[in-house]
DNA sequence: CCGTGCATGTAATTCGTTACATGATTCC
DNA sequence: GGAATCATGTAACGAATTACATGCACGG
């Protein structure tokens, strides 16, 4: 077995951070709500979970099944607090921003309340930084490569490229919309 | 064996239609471009390339082997045309567009020169179309749900949600740049 | 003639998907 | 009592990753 989870097994993680789920809530998380696309297909879920538990990061929650229904919440134990928190601290490289931008997200979206908003602050800086310098390197393929590409090719570098130029501006508006917040609340007190 | 090609697959299908190249040119695309973010793995690329010749999608370039060195090049078949042709046909709906975004700017960037301009035309508006019917999802989802989140998860749907915003928008200056170039054009003449 | 890079592959493992299977419970 | 849906799983398969393995050719 691995030691590491895999970016199912992290999202599995932390949505038991936020109380405890049994498989059949998590599938319907996944199913009704856009946060990243994962599958809700039993196959997935439900071999996830044992994934987990198989690597001690999360127990069966004991006694009571409300209802009477048939039903096995799970919570994450010590180790898998650990776990977890190792995973949000890891600062995103570069590279990773660039192959997998929604990996970030999903680590963002966790990060509170398990980390205190400083650790907002900095992986948000974290991330402009890494998306400048992968536009640096996109700009410089392109100027390169744009003359032999065909016009639907320019257009689809064109859209990956922009894309990121709006993530990055996202990202620096974000930052700075939470420095003025904290600014104004320092002067406050 | 599954009938149609992976993501993989037709991508390395698409590359071949440009002209004839080896495993190792594929390999060395994937690793020195960013379109796409394929691996550049020996484990990826030689699978795909015999798994595309088992369906008949591609064969290997009789002859040759310019300078001494090994190398088996491959391009597409008839039938290999016939099914790239029939994967760039098919219009993206709105939820293959939220779920996978990079599959779609794949074919775009693959259109031409196998269809021509008319279907970027299309591609382009159907792209709008379908982000536009997204966003709407994604909009009633953090209306309701954006009071019980954290403010880094927020940040985090709100970074998804400005991605396809700004690819909407992308889409239709793209779609109107190109009407406006045709009118010109038409004018002329 | 020896290392570096060209070039192609295989093996073990893991992950995810689709489809199938099962039983229990609540609602009508 | 029958349908829908709650709830959990398994089986078969496909695809990808990492790591390992091999052999040739070209430059110095």
């Amino acid at each position: 077995m691995t030691p590491r989870a895999s970016r199912l097994g992290f999202a599995v993680l932390g949505l038991l951070h936020q109380v405890p789920r049994s498989g059949y809530d998590v599938r319907k998380l996944f199913a009704t709500t856009p946060l990243g696309h994962f599958s809700d297909s039993p196959g997935a879920v439900y071999p996830a979970l044992r994934g987990l538990e198989a690597r001690g990061f999360i127990e069966k929650v004991p006694g009571k099944a409300a209802g009477g229904r048939r039903r096995q919440a799970f919570r994450p134990t010590a180790a898998g607090r650990r776990a977890f928190r190792r995973w949000l601290e890891a600062q995103p490289t570069p590279d990773e921003v660039g192959k997998d931008l929604d990996a970030q997200l999903l680590r963002l979206a966790f990060l509170e309340p398990i980390l205190p908003p400083s650790a907002v602050d900095r992986a948000l800086a974290a991330l402009e930084r890494a998306a400048t310098i992968h536009l640096k390197a996109l700009d410089r393929f392109f100027e390169a490569a744009a003359p032999a590409m065909t016009p639907s090719g320019r257009l689809a570098f064109e859209a990956g490229t922009e894309g990121f130029r709006s993530f990055r501006s996202w990202a620096r508006r974000a930052r700075r919309r939470r420095a003025r917040v904290a600014a104004r609340r320092e002067k406050r007190s």
